[in-house]
Order: C-alpha cells, then structure tokens, then sequence
DNA sequence: TAGTCACCTG
DNA sequence: CAGGTGACTA
C-alpha cells in the first residue's frame, strides 16, 4: 500500500457529520469529490474567486514527488520469531506428551523408551534453538561479532554448559571458545545495547559506528553467525541430555518468555530472554551439578529496534517540519533503525496523524482569532518566529528549541494559516467536510526530508 | 480486505 | 499520544 504524498493529495480523506439519515458520511478531498460536495450555493459562488487565489498562491509550489513505496511483506521481528519458534517447540512437545504425569508414568513402565524419548526431546530443544538463533540472526543487520579470539569481541559466548564429573564439556569440540563457567541453566539471552541513535541536532559531530564501517552493516558474518549457532545447538543439546528428558519436560513448562520491548524506554536495553528459574532448574539437575547463572548463552548484539523511543518521536516532530504527509518509504529511510512491521507503520503514521490534528486546529484557532480581532486582509496574516502561533508550533514540534526550523515550514504555515482565514471568512466552515479543501492544499506542499533524517548516524 | 485518513475521546 | 470508529481507495 502506497501512502506517498501524491496518493494523500487525491485520497486525502475525511469524516464527516451528515444530519440527513443522521448517518456518518465520510467524503474525499478529490477535485471531483470537492465540485460535488460543495452542495452550499454560497460555496460555488466563491469557487472561482478561491481557485483564483490559490493559483496565485500556490504557483511557486514545486509538484509533490511521487514516491512510490514497494510493497513489503511484514517481517517478522526477532521476538516474534523467537515467540514462533518457542510456541512451535511447546506445541510439538505436546503433541508427543500428553502431560508430564502421563509421561512419568510412561516412563516409568517403558524405561527402554526412555532414550527414545529423551532423544526426541534433545531434537526438540536443539530444533527451538537454533531457529531461535538463526531468526535473531537474521533480523540483525548490525552485528558485532568477532568471536574468533579476540578480547575486544562484543559477542561473547558465556557457556553454559560446563564440565561434568567426566571432564567432558559440552563444546568440547566446538570452534568457539567459551570461558569455563558452572552453568547448567538453560537459557538464551540475546540482549540488545542501545541502538535507538540518539537524534542529534545540526551535525553534531557523530560517534562512529563501534564496529567498522556501514558496509558492515549489510554483511553481517555469516560465518559468525553460524559458530555462536551451532554453539547454541551444541550446548542446548547437552543440557538437554544432561537433564533427562522426564525432568525436562517440566523444565519445558517453565520457560518463559521475557521479550519486553519498552517503546518508551531509551536506556534500558532490550532483552529477549527464555530462562529457566535457576532454582527449579537446580531441583531438575544432577546433585553435583551447581547452577550459577540462568544464561546459556549470552549473545551481546546490535539489533535493528523493534520499538519506537522517545528519541525517534522527537526526531519524527521535527520531520513534520520538512512533511506533513509522509510516505511510508520516507518514514522507513528516516527510521532505518526500526524493524518495520504493520504495527510501527501504523504507529508512526499515527503520529503524523497527530501531528497534523495539532498543526490544523492551531491554524483553525488562530485564524478565528484573526477574524474576530478584525483582521480583514489575507495579507496581514502572516507567521514569522515571533509569532505566538509559531511559538506554539515550536513549543509542540521541538520543544527543546535546538532545531532550526525551516523557513519552508513558515511559509506553509502561513499558507495553512490564510487558506483557513479565507474559508472561515467565506463561511465554508458551515459545511461539514470544509476542511478537506485545505488539507488537500496543504499535502502538496511537503518538501523533501533532509539527507541528515536519512543518515545512519542521525537515525 | 488492508491500508490510510480525519475525527473523537480519554 | 493512543485507541476506537467510520469511510474511502486500491
């Protein structure tokens, strides 16, 4: 679905209050649509004299670029694949038990199956891992790996699995090396630093990437990738055979789920974590196995988001200064960092949405205001900086005051300023959808979004 | 039917 | 700012 500006300019729609049948009718700011709804007499009396002053106003305004958006297919964001694949892993398992006291008993009268089963369960947990992995994996543009001995590495394989009483570890054969820890627990940490880029204003000059270039970031190592991968598996596998698979079963049942993804939250990071109580994974163990962490495997990541911050809402309300109406290509070029899915879309949208229903009713308001004062010419009305409506629209769309506000943002606001001064002066305002004719005015006249709202620094 | 819009409400 | 809603388009 395409929501480029020049779709928004023909399909700009509306609600709107119609008495008769006391239905809600909803009409489209479209050329056609405007001729047809301008049922008032007094509105098509006042046609011409409004075309001809929007020709005049408006003929230095440069034709919207029509930015096609591709279609793309919702990807399905790292929780969700790791949620899938923990769901599969559960419903599988259930098919092949009916309950773990059905199991236990099972066992108990079957102990030659036991292997059978502790087989089948070992492929469970091992399967659940690695697609959990490999759909981190591949959701992660930006990764920082570099697991092959150096001490600066930011993947770190924190096994998990350690030596038993044979001395035998469970990556003993393993390409990675992993620091020899006590760990029995299984779980799966992926944590996310933070990589919602702090949006800084006016070039600031920029931290560098903490891991090369930006041509890394599109070729993450694959052969990286499948090391920690196959670690995972190996380890997983271990633990699930060390455990035993009737007291895995039960371990199976208490894994949760954590993936919190706090939108709001910019510091925190955030964690996609299945982990096992440490304490009931004790009880499960073997007596002289020690439990001293819930993490087998530990994997520091630099992952696209899969939440919108505070930083990226203030990085879209100065956007708005630039485009009112958004395309959704523009949105995913300027939020390279989000993972996209229907929900950020739809998220973002609306907040344009919410921009925009400030931006009209200020103009609305101030534009009344300007009738009731006396204003009686279009040309008084003007919006500089010193303007109290531009200081209302600043305090809203940057706060903070350290963004330069366009002079093209002035000149659409006084345009969105006058256009709803010459409607209310004409009483178009009696009619239900008159504020469709001003928004189709105003989509037109979104101008390009700065390379800096582009830049992968900036993001 | 999905996506998008403006509007209303909390 | 988000959720809900009705209306519209592709």
């Amino acid at each position: 679905m395409t929501s480029s500006p020049g779709m928004h300019c023909t399909n700009v729609t509306r609600n709107q209050c119609v008495k008769s049948g006391g239905m809600r009718e909803k009409e489209t700011i479209h050329e056609q649509d405007y001729v047809e709804t301008s049922g008032f007499g007094r509105q098509r009396a006042g046609k011409q004299l409004e075309n001809q002053h929007l020709r005049a106003r408006f003929d230095h305004v440069d034709e919207v670029i029509d930015t096609k958006d591709e279609d793309e297919p919702p990807e399905k964001s790292p929780r969700d694949a790791f949620t899938d694949s923990y769901s599969e892993f559960q419903t599988s398992s259930s098919r092949e038990y009916q309950g773990r006291k059905s199991v236990m008993s099972y066992f108990q009268s079957q102990p030659e199956r036991i292997k059978l089963m502790a087989e089948v369960l070992k492929y469970e947990l091992s399967r659940a891992v690695s697609r959990s992995v490999d759909s981190i994996f591949k959701s992660m543009p930006l990764i920082q790996t570099n697991i092959e001995g150096n001490a600066e590495t930011d993947i770190r394989l924190q096994s998990s699995v350690g030596e038993d009483e044979s001395g035998l570890t469970c990556c003993g054969n393993a390409e990675v090396q992993v620091p020899d820890v006590q760990t029995e627990a299984l779980s799966l940490v992926v944590q996310k630093p933070r990589l919602e880029n702090e949006f800084v204003l006016h070039h600031r000059p920029q931290p560098p990437l903490l891991f090369g270039n930006h041509d890394s970031e599109d070729q993450p190592s694959e052969r990286n990738h499948e090391a920690v991968r196959q670690h995972a598996l190996r380890c997983s596998q271990n633990a699930c055979s060390r455990v035993g698979p009737a007291k895995f079963d039960t371990l199976r049942n208490s894994i949760k789920v954590r993936s919190k993804v706090n939108s709001r939250s910019v510091r925190s990071p955030q964690t996609h974590t299945v982990s096992v109580d440490p304490t009931l994974m004790e009880s499960l163990c073997l007596p002289h196995v020690k439990i001293e962490s819930d993490c087998l495997v530990k994997t520091n990541l630099y992952m696209l988001n899969e939440g919108l911050t505070t930083n990226h809402l203030k990085k879209a309300k100065l956007m708005f200064f630039y485009t009112r109406y958004p395309s959704s290509l523009v949105l995913k070029m300027c939020f390279h960092d989000v993972q996209f899915s229907r929900c950020i879309t739809s998220q973002l949208i609306k907040w344009f949405s919410n921009f925009r229903e400030f931006f009209y009713i200020q103009m609305e308001k101030f534009a009344r205001h300007a009738l009731i004062e006396g204003v009686s010419d279009v040309r008084g009305l003007t919006v500089e900086r010193q303007s109290e409506l531009f200081r209302a629209l600043n305090m809203h769309y940057n706060k903070a005051n350290d963004f330069q506000v366009p002079d093209s943002f002035l000149e659409v606001a006084e345009i969105t300023l006058r256009e709803f001064y010459i409607s209310i002066s004409m009483g178009k305002d009696r009619d239900p959808s008159w504020k469709k004719a001003i928004y189709k005015v105003i989509c037109k006249l979104d101008s390009d979004v700065p390379a800096q709202f582009k830049s992968h620094h900036s993001a």
